[in-house]
DNA sequence: TTCCTTGTGTGCACAAGTGGACAGACTGGA
DNA sequence: TCCAGTCTGTCCACTTGTGCACACAAGGAA
């Protein structure tokens, strides 16, 4: 513990590298992380995989790591669930507001399959009373994700389908790291829009045709990020900002997080 | 203080009249009401009034009494600013997420004038250490006031105009109390339905040849509420509903909740 | 009363998005 | 290698919603 600084530094840098490649886990503190270390697992996920269903009682936060991505589910009346936000590696589902123990809303479904940390609910909010600082990260991020869901709720109010479409797929590259990737079909595309797939399939015919992209089977490439940015609404951007104001470092920039190597 | 059971009874009872008209605020224990009573303060509003503008810093809550409506705007980049929850004597407006102290991400704006409870986000934050079950009814209004927003994203993403407008009315006469009136033109119905003013129109035309409303100079005239309902979402209800699971009794019922006197 | 502003009803041409259909192209597994 | 199931591109008729225009109505101020 009383290493002189120069080790101080090397411990903290590493002890960093070892946490969970989630964001929000690796803004904390050394201390604060050491509250929550112990009840820290990891688990690997597949797409499609349910975290909670509407009326679960929540009891486990899921921090998703590395390209996993998860996704809040509101289920409507015709059994079409419609999809609001998407939750990458700058932030974690379950109980972030609630503070867990009440039933979930929405369901809440990995989309990106890969790894998850977990913390119990009740653990995590033990820690906040014991550390304020760690407290607040946690409001922070909240406050976040509720950014994001009020931008998704006017962005679903005014803007085209075009918009949007161009708008999900940035938003899904910024999380995984991927640079020019989404594994989606042209249905699932469509499903989390909550549109029909038809149109869906003409939107991305038009970016293709204007060489923002390309579609293969179960997949879009995208080839020209600028032209698919040009687009986009600025919904995603909003809410980059509001990140950056509220917990600097935490929302993925373009440029991969990871390895910064060169030679 | 030491009075008789009886009289402590009846102290109660009378104690929670005198509070504001405002359910959250009622819902609180007498113990846990005290500690935010000397920090309480009530201020008319008028409508249009902004309680905050986004990047402000957010130090106040207003809790909306009686008849008096909030909603959350998120700007636009025409300029445009979309509505996307209302908030009425069921809840409270700023810093509920986030705790405060960090910049407003949307505009929160008086829809219906009249008297606002106001408390400082500090003292308020200051009672919740003070007391886990104040707490919790924060944080638990906080799950509801989630909720809505993701409800209202689905509902924006798949349901018609037609329905929108008839859940919109339904909302604000549920919070207001008031039975059969909307004080609203068409335009300002279409701008927080993010639609055109002509198309406003005609939704409410074709309600009123079916007998469900009338309309007058700058106001709705609800005839058949149960029409309305048959036309509207059940986006409402869904949310209701989980304010009913997490804090009973905090939404407003049909019946006005205030004077049930007879004689 | 008269004027002037704001709100309302409606017509029209057009854009956006729906939902069903179907042929052809991929791809994994037998 | 072939088959079956899924994914994709495109067509079409139709509904929903846009944006603009314009005549008329209501109501407060002078």
């Amino acid at each position: 513990m009383a290493g002189i600084t120069m080790d101080a530094r090397i411990d903290k840098a590493s002890e960093v590298d070892s946490r969970p490649a989630n964001n929000l886990l690796r803004r904390l503190s050394q201390a604060d992380y050491a509250l929550l270390a112990p009840h820290v697992t990891v688990e690997n996920t597949a797409a499609n995989d349910l975290l909670y269903n509407p009326g679960d009682d929540v009891q486990v936060v899921h921090f998703p790591c590395g390209p996993s991505l998860a996704t809040f589910l509101v289920p409507n009346e015709d059994g079409r669930d419609v999809e609001t936000i998407l939750v990458g590696r700058e932030g974690a589902v379950g109980g972030i507001v609630s503070e867990g123990f009440l039933p979930a809303y929405t369901r809440i479904c990995v989309k990106f399959g890969g790894p998850f940390a977990r913390v119990n609910v009740a653990r995590l909010e033990a820690a906040k009373q014991r550390s304020t600082s760690l407290r607040h990260v946690f409001a922070r991020y909240a406050d976040c994700m509720l950014a994001q869901i009020f931008q998704s709720t006017a962005c679903n109010a005014i803007h085209s389908i075009e918009q949007r479409t161009a708008k999900w797929i940035l938003a899904a590259m910024e999380r995984t790291g991927d640079e020019n990737s989404v594994p989606l079909t042209h249905e699932q595309l469509a499903t989390l829009l909550g549109v029909g797939r038809s149109y869906a399939s003409r939107v991305l015919q038009s970016f293709r045709a204007e060489g923002v992209l390309e579609t293969r089977r179960g997949s879009i490439l995208v080839r020209n990020r600028d032209g698919l940015r040009l687009r986009a609404c600025l919904c995603n951007d909003a809410v980059k900002m509001h990140f950056e104001e509220v917990l600097r470092g935490v929302y993925p920039t373009a440029e991969p997080s990871s390895s910064p190597v060169r030679g």
